[in-house]
DNA sequence: GTCACCCATGAAAGATATTTTCGTTTCGGT
DNA sequence: ACCGAAACGAAAATATCTTTCATGGGTGAC
C-alpha cells in the first residue's frame, strides 16, 4: 500500500544516477570513477565481479566496495543486485531517455520539452532521495513551533519566502530572512521549541549558516534544506532534508534545478504541517482564500 | 567470467514461471522444491545465498546449483541476478496509484509521492499547453529590451523575482515589482522597445493588471503569464503565455501548482533569452558563478 | 621552505559464498 | 534380496567479496 517512495519513482534507477550526483562531491577521485562507471552502464557493471569492476575503472576492489557502501548498500554484492534490477527495467522498454543538454541553437519547442523533462526528473530524484523520517521530524517541529525563522539567500531566498507565505496562510508565525545581519539578530531571539530553517543548495553559504548556528546554540530546532548532506550547514542542523543535485550546464545553472527541488521539499513541509494542524489550518486556508477572492472580484476590469 | 547480461535477461520478463513449469517434469523432487520457491517468490529468493535457499527448501547447496543450471543459468549467482531483475520489474509494474488527492491522514511518504507526481503532471501539462510562437515572440522582445519590468503579487511575486534574478545574471536590466504603486510609477517610465511582464494565475489581479495597462499604453511590449488566457490581464498583453490550471484541493491550494507552472514558463523565457544573447550571456553567467564561488567557504570534498 | 599529519589508495590477508567432487542413500527392476 | 543407476548432501575446492594494513601523495601548520 504505502510502498516506499523510492520504488515508486523509477526504482533504484532514477534514484541511482541522482544518488551518484548527490554523493559525488563527497567522493574521492577513484570512487567517482567507479560511481560513474556504475551510473553510466548499470547493465554492464552488473555482469562484473568486484575484481572486474575494479580493473575496468583502474582501481582496487577495496575502492569498489567503499563506493558501494557510500551509495547506501551494505556491500558490492547488494549493489550488484540493484544494478541487475535496474538493467532489467531498462531492458523492459522504459528507455532511460538520455536527453542531451540544451544547446544554444535548440529551437524553442525543444527548450520547453527539455526543461520540462529535466524538472520532472529533478522532482522524481528529490522525492526518491527525501528521508521521510527527517521530513516527519521537521514537520512535527514546525507544527508545534512558537515561531519559525527561515534563512535563504539569492534563489534560495525566494524559496524561503515561499515557505513563509505558506506557513502564514495556515496561521503559523514565520519569517523569511535574506539579510544576514537581520537574520542573526532575529535568531538570537529563538529559544527551545522554535524552529529555524536554512535553505542553501551548496550547504556552504556562510550568510545562511551563521544564523542557523545561532539558532542551534539557542536551543531551537534547526532544519537544513541542502543538496549536500555532508556540507558545513548540516553540522548545526537537527534535521537534514536533502534536495537533488542534477548536473549543471551552461544554459541551465544549478540554481534552476535546485530551486525546483527545494520547492518540492517546502511543499512537503507545508502539506505535512497542514495535516498535523488541520483543525486550525483548514479554517485559516479557507479564510485567506476568501480574502483573496474578494480582492480579485473588487478589482476594476 | 559471468556470461553476457543480454542472455541473463533474455526473453520476456515472466518467462521464469513458465520455464519452471516446462522443466518441472524433468526435475527431481528436491529440485522441484527449489524451483517452486524461486518461481513463487523471486524477490525473496534474490535476497538469499545458496546456503540460505538450500535451507529454506530443505535441500543442499548442490541441489540449488543444479536447479539453477537446469533453468539455463551457468550457476546460482546468475540465477540470482536474474531474480533481482525480475523482482525489480514486478515492483515497477505496480502502477503508482497515487492519483487520489492528498488526504489529511496520508502518511508522510504518500504526501511526498503525491506532491511530486502532481507537480510532474503540472509540468507536463504546462509544456504541452505552452504556445511556442508566443514564447518565441516574448523571448525576442526580452532579448532586445532596454529594460524589463516584471509584476507579480503574492506567490506570483516570487516568480517575478525569480525571473528578474535570472535576467540580471545574464546582464539584462530587469526589475520585479510587488508594490502596486511603485509598479505603476515605474511602468510610466517604459517606452517602446521595453518589456513589461505580468504574472498572475487568476488573470484578474488588479494590482498587477494596472501596471501592465500603463506599460501597454506607453507602447512597451507586454507579456502576460496567466492560467486564464481569456482573463482581463490578456487584454493589455501583446503575448500571452498560458500556465496550466490543475484542480485545487484543500490541502493543495492553486498557488502551489500555478507556481510550478509559472516557474517553468519563466525558465523557458530565461533559457530562450540566454540562447539569443549567448555571446554576452555566457560571460555574464560565468562571472556571476565565479563571484558566488568566492562567497562560499571552501567546500569540503 | 620544511615538517608532520591525514587521507586516499591498493595489495594482500581474511571471511563468505559458490561450485565441484565424491561418497552415501534411495529406489526401481530383476 | 541384490544390482545398478540416479538423487542427494557433506565437505573440499574455488571464486568472490570484505577487511586490514602499509604506503605514498598531498595539505596545512609552523
Amino acid at each position: 500500500m504505502t510502498q516506499d517512495v523510492k520504488e515508486i519513482f523509477g526504482g533504484p534507477g532514477g534514484s541511482l544516477a541522482a544518488k551518484v550526483r548527490t554523493l559525488a562531491p563527497s567522493m574521492t577521485r577513484s570512487m567517482q570513477r567507479v560511481a560513474e562507471a556504475v551510473a553510466g552502464d548499470p547493465a554492464g557493471c552488473a555482469a562484473l565481479t568486484v575484481t572486474g569492476l575494479a580493473e575496468l575503472t583502474g582501481t582496487s576492489e577495496a575502492t569498489v566496495v567503499r563506493t558501494a557502501r557510500l551509495l547506501g548498500y551494505p556491500g558490492y554484492r547488494d549493489l550488484r543486485l540493484a544494478l541487475a534490477g535496474l538493467a532489467a527495467q531498462q531492458q523492459s522498454g522504459r528507455a532511460p531517455a538520455i536527453t542531451t543538454d540544451i544547446a544554444v541553437d535548440d529551437p524553442i519547442a525543444d527548450v520547453v520539452a527539455k526543461l520540462a523533462y529535466e524538472e520532472q526528473q529533478t522532482l522524481a530524484d528529490t522525492a526518491a532521495g527525501l528521508d521521510t523520517a527527517q521530513l516527519g521530524a521537521a514537520v512535527t517541529a514546525l507544527a508545534g513551533a512558537r515561531r519559525t525563522d527561515v534563512y535563504g539567500i539569492g534563489a534560495s531566498g525566494l524559496v524561503a519566502q515561499d515557505l513563509t507565505q505558506k506557513l502564514l496562510r495556515i496561521g503559523l508565525i514565520a519569517h523569511a530572512h535574506s539579510d544576514p545581519h537581520l537574520a542573526v539578530t532575529n535568531a538570537v531571539q529563538l529559544r527551545p521549541g522554535d524552529v529555524a530553517i536554512a535553505i542553501t543548495h551548496s550547504g556552504s553559504t556562510g550568510d545562511v549558516i551563521e544564523p542557523l548556528r545561532v539558532a542551534f546554540d539557542r536551543g531551537a530546532t534547526t532544519v537544513a534544506i541542502t543538496g549536500r548532506p555532508d556540507s558545513p550547514v548540516t553540522q548545526y542542523a537537527d534535521h537534514v532534508l536533502t534536495t537533488s543535485t542534477s548536473r549543471e550546464t551552461e544554459l541551465r545553472p544549478a540554481a534552476m534545478s535546485s530551486r525546483t527541488s527545494q520547492l518540492l521539499v517546502v511543499d512537503c513541509l507545508f502539506v505535512g504541517v497542514a495535516q498535523r494542524t488541520y483543525d486550525s489550518a483548514a479554517p485559516a486556508l479557507a479564510a485567506s482564500y476568501e480574502a483573496l477572492a474578494h480582492r480579485h472580484r473588487s478589482t476594476p476590469r
